[in-house]
This record gives structure tokens, sequence and C-alpha cells, in this order.
DNA sequence: TATGAATGAGTATTCATTCAT
DNA sequence: GATGAATGAATACTCATTCAT
């Protein structure tokens, strides 16, 4: 049993995560998962040994679509400042676009679920970012902190700029870009 | 009236919950709570009538320590900085002293079982603090928004900024310096 | 504690009983019959040393509600068929008029918790009207039957009669008749 | 399919709780009742949604087989009073050959579980009898009511009866033919 | 490989009864 | 005697996981 046989079940299954956890948090049974994905409920446990497992791939999952989507289109020769917008950009509109998705980023984030190694892995695509932030920073204290520390800014300032976008959907490039201020301030944007 | 409802039990059961649910996250089992604060597993439901209901207090009694533990010792009449400064101190200290409590927030504020007029009551003691925040506020942009946006800046400044306390205990008050920085230029602090 | 202070309560509880088991069955908690009869909890154990207890003697309460409305306004002197038209139109509209206590009789009369010793007390105030009854009986083999049998014949259909007048509150007097005729028939009254 | 849902395992979850509910009841432990049943506690659901379910579906079981053994061997083509008796020995036999089936259809019949709809069901399957034996009352009062009412009459005599067959067995044939002569004056039979 | 029935430990909640006040 | 908080065993139902088909 090297790789089970259909990639786009094992999709079907993350998608179904994504939607039924969304509704009912990570304590979602794995039968709701399975139905909404239109498997058997056994099957699931053929593309992931255990529902921790299923977990930890959601969470890796849907950090890779954060990602994906921040690097798509990126403007690598542009100024910083553009870069660094861009992937702002791309952040807060990712989670305005698809909250169901962000919803379970935040909830797997605070579970108890997640590995250690998950969470390394999964922060590793964004060393790029975090280093292009950190070359932002012309603060001196903050250029005496680790690129994460930079990466982490933007991370949880993005992430309450999102709960406002959707909270007021006509108001929402307004706070994009207020909240864009606030973290190129905060980081001491050149 | 026979025994009359304690209030020490009350706080036996929320102060169990803390510690249980920081381990095991909200599907802790009201048994292992009751246990841990050391009462019969039926007597918990004479103090909160569903789990759902310790829930929403719990939410509301982390929510209002955090806020004792802001305005303790409040210098009212010195300058807004040094105002802004205190509850930023007081706000990382209280995560990063107290993580269980902080993590049983952290979890409760993404769980679905936390009603939306608990939130609002929970909301309604930082207005003052975000008031504050606001009046600190000289960035253009950041003016326009409702006082709100200043409170949700400090708050997601503030939580990442344990996560990093927590992380590297001996450089916590760097951290806790260091994230005042960054979160008094984001709103353009004068 | 000879007899407990009021026989007051001990009424209201038993009337408390009735309203709240013809709701909710004989698994009706004492908790919520206390309530209903405005005294606490553990009041009622004072009265009734247990669940069981309370419902063997409301088993009794209400047979000798019953038994009570067909005494009542008894035409002693008169006819043997008047004398049992009595007691049939005693018995059939006191269900009609009673439902709630009618009920409960139904369901304790098949409840495992009342014991045989409670049913033949609850029987034996009948034992005259089972009699009266058996003189009727024409039918020869009726007549080698105990009198019991033929008060039997009479619960069963005053019940099945009481049915049909709570079904159809229009046509009740009319059922009320012809579920004696049917009765009188089935004993062969002369 | 995996493995098919199997008949034979319904029907010993129906058997098993007949045999658990004609001793404890309509609150029997669904537990008990699957132990008994030789499955596993849970298994129960997956062929009883609830356990409200179950007791409706056991309700339907227990006045199936009532109308099965009443329609056993029934003498269609003879005289009216013969194709009575044969209904009414086969209802009194039944009732006194299968006791616990009998005790759990007196309790469901007064059980709040069972639902309105389900009583209808369970009674359609007796139209015809009701019907028949409405054929047979000569009794004029009597033949102004529905044939439901010749059907009660006929219901409540035959549990009545059943009950003096089961407390004496010795004299069981003596108490289903006096049962029988009560009825059929009841309905002035032809 | 896919299926879904079977499993049984685990969970929130109820409730008769006790007993401190 | 009256109260109602405390108790903990009991109960319906859930759910991750297994495994026969």
């Amino acid at each position: 049993m090297a790789r089970p046989k259909s990639e786009d079940k094992r999709n079907a299954i993350l998608a179904a995560a994504i939607k039924v956890m969304a509704e009912l948090g990570p304590g979602a049974p794995t039968s709701k998962i399975a139905r909404e994905a239109g498997i058997a409920e056994g099957t699931l446990f053929t593309y992931f040994a255990t529902k921790d497992e299923l977990l930890n791939q959601l969470y890796l999952e849907v950090k890779g679509t954060l990602h994906e989507k921040m690097m798509d289109g990126f403007p690598h020769g542009a100024p910083l400042r553009e870069r660094v917008h861009h992937a702002w950009h791309a952040y807060v509109h990712w989670g305005a676009l698809d909250p169901a998705r962000r919803k379970v980023m935040q909830q797997l984030t605070v579970s108890e679920a997640i590995l250690p190694a998950t969470r390394i892995k999964g922060a590793e695509a964004f060393c790029g970012i975090s280093e292009m932030i950190a070359e932002s920073v012309s603060v001196g204290m903050l250029r005496d902190q680790s690129p994460d520390f930079a990466g982490a800014i933007m991370s949880s300032l993005a992430d309450m700029t999102i709960d406002f976008m959707l909270r007021s959907p006509d108001r929402k490039e307004n706070y994009c870009e207020a909240g864009f201020v606030a973290f190129w301030n905060a980081i001491g944007g050149k």
C-alpha cells in the first residue's frame, strides 16, 4: 500500500473535512466527513490512518493553500514594499474569500492534536516570506529579533484584519489597506 | 435555605476547567473537570446547567481576569504612552504567567460553543481600553476606523508576543518590549 | 415521626404527581413533582419514603377517588339496573372529566412498581360493586364465575368507553349509554 | 455492500426487547436489551436510531403478531359467529401463551413514547376484524356506532379475559369461553 | 480497494435519595 | 419538619476504528 490509489479521493476528504470542521470544529465526526466526501466511513482510514493524522495533514494542506495564494503572481522584481503588500493582500483575501478554510486553520492552530513536527513543517514554507518581511524592518529593536518575529507580526495582524473584513464585507478593501498600514508601521517598513 | 450554593465551589470548577482544558481542549470531559475540582460529577451541573454554559461562563471569567490585571495599578493620571504601556505589559505578562488561562482563552475564542451574546458581553469590559488606544492613534487611515480596530491590533500583537515569551522565557522581557514597540508603531502612537 | 405534620402537603404531592405523571408517565422525576407541589425536593421523602411508595399510594388514592365517585349519591334502595347504571355512569364520567387521574391509573395498573399487595388492597373497595354486578348476571356460564369476573367486565368496558368519550367529547353521553348497553348485555342483565 | 444489515439481528433485538421490557417496563435500559440480544450496545442503534423508535417498531411488531395469529387458519367461508369466535380464540390464546408480548403491548399502549401515527398504523390491520364484528352487532344502539366501537369491545374484553386465563391456567379454556359469551352478548351477536 | 456493519469505551446529563443547615 | 445542595450510579447515544464481505 505505497500510496493510495486516488489522489482525487484524498482531496475530496480534505475538502470535506474543511467544510464540516468549519461548522463543527475539530470534534467533527469522521463519519460526517466521509459522507460529505462521498465515500464510505471506512475508506477514510485508507487515506488517513487516524483522525489525528487527517487533522495534521489538513493543517498542512490549509497552510499550503495559503502559501500558494501568497506566491501566486508574486512580483519578484518589484520594490520591497510592493512585494510585501502583495503577500499581505493575498493573505487577507485568502481568508476573506475562503472563511471555512481560515476557520479551520484557526481552530487547528490552537488544537492539541497538531504535533510540533507538523507545526514546524507548516512554518517552513513561510521562511522566505518571513525573511522578506524582516528585510523591511527598520526599527532597531525589531531588527534584533529573528525573522520569525516579523513574520508573526504579519500573521497576527492579517488574521485580525480578516475578522474585520468578514464582519463588514462592504468595507473589505478599506480594512485590507488599513491593516496593511498598521502592519507596515509596526515593522517600520521603509 | 439548606446548604447555600458555594461561591468557592463555583470557582473551584472554573479553576479546574482551566487546568483540564488547557491540556485537553474544550472537548475535555466534564467528569475530569469535576474530579479536578474535588466534587461529584453531578454537582458540576448544579452550578452550570450544561457544559456549554460552563464554557461560556469560563470565557467570561478568563476575559474578566485579563481585564482585571490590565486595570490593576493602572496609572490613571500618567501620559498616554505610559498608560497604554501599562495595559500592554499587564496583558502579555498575564498570558506569560498563566499560560493555561491564556490557552483556554485562545481555544474558546475560536470555539463554536461560545455564543455571540457571550462574546459581546466579554468585549464590553474592554471598551475603555480600546478607546484609550484609539486616542493614541495618529495614523490618518487608522483614525477613520472604530476604536475596536485599534483594540484588535493590540490583542493580536499581544497574543503573538505571548507566544514568543512562552517559547523563550529567558528573553521574556525583551519580547515584551519588542512587541510593544511594534504595537506602538502600528498605531502610530504619539 | 409518627405521622407527618401536614395532610395538606401529602395531598398536594399526590395531586402534583397526578398532574406530572399524566404527562410524563411513571418515569416522571420526583423533583418535578415536588416543584409542582410547591415543596422542596427533599420534603417529598418525609411523606413517601421512596418513589415506589409514592407510586403505590398514588394507585390507592386514584382507585379510592374512583370508588368514592361511584358511591356518591348511590341509590341504595333503587332497582338493580338503576344501581348498576349509577355505578357505570359515575365510572365513565370520572374518567372523562378527570383524564389525568385516569391516565395515571392506566399507567400504574400495568406498571411493575405496583406491588401485588397494593393491587389487592385497591380491589377490596370494589368488592361490593362487583357483588352487585354479579347479582345482575343472568347468563348461566357467567354465573359460575367469581364476582370478580363480572366486575372486570365492567371495568374493561368502562375503560374502553372512556376512551371514546375523550376522543369525541360532543358525543360523550351517547358513548356513555352505548357502553352501558354493551355492558348490560354482556352480563345478561335482567 | 459490506456486511448487509441482518434481518435476524433486528428480530433478535425486538425479541430481546420483549423479554426485557416485560420484566422492567418501557424504562428498561437499551444496554440490557442489547446484551439479551447478544449484540454490542452500539449495534442496537444501527437498527433503531433511538430508543423511541425501537419502542414504536416494537409496538407495531407486537400488534402485527397478534393480527397474524388472528388470521391464521381463519375460516373464511364459515358462519359469522364461528369466524368471530376464531378471532376471539386466537386473541386470548395469543395473550395467554405469550404473556411477555402481551404485557409489552399493554405497557406500550399507555406509553407516551408511542406516536399517534404509530397507533394509527397499528390499528389499520385490524380494520377488517372490526368490520366483521360490527356485522354481528344486532343491538340497535350499538349499530349506530363506528365499527371501531365493536372492535374496542372485543379488545377490552379479550384483554380482561387473558388476565383471568393467566391467573388460573387450569381454568384457561373456561375463561376463554366465558369471556366469549360475555362479548357475544355485549354486541348482541346473532 | 471499497464498503458499512459491528464494536465498546466514552460522554453529557438525569435523578432518587441523603444529609448538613 | 423543611430545605435544596451534594452525590454517583445509571442511561441513551456517539464515534474512531476494525474487519468481514
